[in-house]
DNA sequence: ACGACCAGACCGATTGGTCTATATTTGTAG
DNA sequence: CTACAAATATAGACCAATCGGTCTGGTCGT
């Protein structure tokens, strides 16, 4: 349909990022090997450096776009779709918890590994973690100001909600508990509804 | 004093498990290397297996639990001397604010880049971190159960506290700014207030 | 002389990356 | 439609560098 049909497989480009980013969330940037992103991936080394000239780091890179947009599209359509700001939380927490389980807790978020695996001379890659960080968060905060916060509070609110579900899902991991993701969950209810009291 | 004067150097042991810290914290576990360690220690490989029969491995969870306990007698000492919550966490705040000021924003949480770097088979260290985070969450506690919560309710503030400082802490090197830190410090008073009516 | 500790040469394994060769697809002119 | 060149992509042998770790001596204090 919207594939001119090509062939059965996937776009190869798009399998590499797929795979490296669940070994990133897994094991971390550094703990994996190319070897073990390009056999699992089912592709030689020779593609890997076609369709990424830079080679891991550029693909860790694409890694973080392509999660990023996934994430800002989420948000644009649930502040299309009127959804609230504590039901798209719910929803998140649940996902996560979902997701950790069925992982056996042994996974985190792709921007904390990386921003704490990049080195100081790894400018790229830790700018464009700090752009996808400031997308979300104002995709996050577009939603809150249709809700009738302020701008600014819905930065504050927004910037909050990032931090706290980033540092939610890596302690919930590290416990292997879903703790940590329902108290962010009432913490992050508590301050929106003081914020619109 | 304390030290029965055996050397002008420190005790090399704690030499490894300060600068090992340091670097962890700055670029993270597997993008340090023993050598990296060892020639900014001034010791050679033969001391660090010496010291640490497991090597790396073992060498990382020293540095966990060596921080985990500094941290939980600085808030035993806090809880003694009736420290409130509230002026606890702004002095936690403006230290790592300090701190990753003073080190160009690159450097992040101890637990938090070997918690995301830990593979699923480093059981002995995912032990260790999950038994730190615990014990400082409980430290917290009973700081906050001093100041007049319930235990239910001084547990979820504290397991609240701990992961939204290291969210902030993620996030705020992340982006190269003191915010989310602010952020999570607003949060938590207006948090622990509500808990505290 | 005996353990505790320092010192570093050495090792196999693995790392990210390069290079050349081969398919496969695509664009285009006859 | 064919022919053929250019671009795109697959394929993997190969490499220097580095990894964590082992091993053997030596040097202390007691």
């Amino acid at each position: 349909m919207s594939t001119p049909s090509k062939t059965v497989t996937l776009d190869s480009r798009q399998t590499l990022i797929v795979t490296a980013t669940n070994l990133f969330q897994k094991q971390g940037y550094y703990a994996t090997g190319l070897n073990e992103i390009l056999s699992l991936a089912g592709l030689p080394k020779g593609s890997l450096y076609h369709h990424f000239r830079g080679g891991k780091v550029d693909l860790a890179i694409a890694c973080v776009e392509s999660l990023a947009g996934q994430i800002v599209l989420h948000l644009q359509r649930a502040t299309l779709s009127q959804q609230s700001y504590s039901e798209l939380i719910s929803q998140l927490v649940r996902q996560a918890d979902t997701w950790l389980q069925s992982n056996n807790w042994s996974c985190g978020s792709l921007f904390a590994t990386l921003s704490h695996e990049a080195k100081p001379e790894d400018l790229a890659l830790k700018a464009s973690l700090k752009d996808s960080y400031r997308c979300i968060q104002e995709a996050l905060a577009q939603l809150l100001q249709e809700q009738g916060l302020s701008e600014s509070k819905a930065a504050d609110v927004a910037l909050s909600t990032v931090f706290s579900l980033e540092g939610a899902l890596s302690l919930s991991a590290a416990l292997g508990s879903a703790g940590p993701l329902k108290e962010a969950e009432t913490l992050l209810l508590l301050r929106v509804s003081e914020s619109m009291q």
